[in-house]
DNA sequence: ATAATCATGTAATCAGTTACATGATTTT
DNA sequence: AAAATCATGTAACTGATTACATGATTAT
């Protein structure tokens, strides 16, 4: 009986990047999270290089010279257990299921500790946050994607709303 | 001019909790987070303690001796300037209007990558976790935080709904 | 008496951040 | 010609995880 592949969601994520758009570059992989419009991953070259090393030494990534002229490339692919492992993250319900971070909701909790003016000044700002990011055009990418993308917004709005009325209320 | 003290999501958490129940002891912290409904913070000791002591060094913390019997105590409690600074992490808007991490939605977007019957087998899942989630007393905590972790497994649910119809109509 | 909980912390490890460094190619 | 982007990586640092370790107090 063989261990499951744990992977973390960063290295999930990172799967399925190389598994969309192979052959790919480490550097590609890497401007997708950066240009993502979730601010969670950096993206940044320490934290992807490394990780895409550290699979392919698990046997998950697959890296051919792909160089054409002088300047140096790796093309990436998935190998059998690298595209197992991946979508083993992908269909994993009860993570998929758990509520993550969310920097309001761990704020919101303790608006109690405010004076009412400041919680509905907190309140309007955030608002306005949230209503800029939905109306601002991100992700430069398939209509599929957009769509999902806008369910996350309207539903971040509705919450909002639903949070708002109950926060002011608060005495 | 002086910098603003920087926190980060942990530490701005940890000050609210001080500030909620001080005195207070860095056990209590450490467990106020182990037994949240959120799984992102493990609220293991490693995590806490050094964090209360880099916290302590910064002059944000005030730790004075509780002992009453043989057992060691230190009373936690925030300075004035561990207090503004939590207020300041509180009321950032901007910070608390990003969307965070949410592990449904970094999955969502690839579903795609498998066949329509893993797809589905897949949402029925997650649906009877949140579900569960939902159900599930957690916080033995006040009425008010109660209201809030409603509003926020109920605009859950109405998301998964949303995404449900739109990934389950893609061909 | 034993088990659970309170309360403190450290050690080894892992993973991510920013910043730096190099050089090739492409766009303006 | 200069600036931006492609593409690779490393170094120093910060912070979080699990696991361990100790001992006091309280509940069963």
């Amino acid at each position: 009986m063989k261990d499951a592949i744990e992977l973390t969601d960063l290295e999930g994520a990172t799967l399925v990047q190389i598994a969309r758009s192979s052959p790919t570059t480490a550097y590609a992989v890497a401007r997708t999270f950066a240009d993502s419009p979730s601010e969670f991953w950096s993206g940044s070259a320490g934290a992807v290089y490394p990780l895409i090393k550290r699979m392919q030494t698990r046997g998950l990534v697959l890296g051919t010279d792909g160089a054409d002229g002088k300047r140096a490339r790796s093309d990436l692919s998935l190998t059998a257990t690298g595209d197992a492992a991946m979508r083993v993250w992908l269909l994993d319900a009860k993570r998929a299921a758990g509520i993550g971070f969310d920097p309001l909701r761990t704020r919101a909790v303790h608006l109690d500790l405010v004076t009412a003016a400041e919680r509905d000044a907190f309140l309007d700002a955030v608002r306005e946050h949230i209503a800029t990011a939905a109306r601002a055009p991100v992700w430069p990418d398939s209509p599929r994607m957009q769509a999902i993308h806008a369910t996350v917004m309207s539903a971040r709005k509705a919450w909002f709303k639903a949070l708002d009325a109950l926060l002011r209320s608060s005495q």
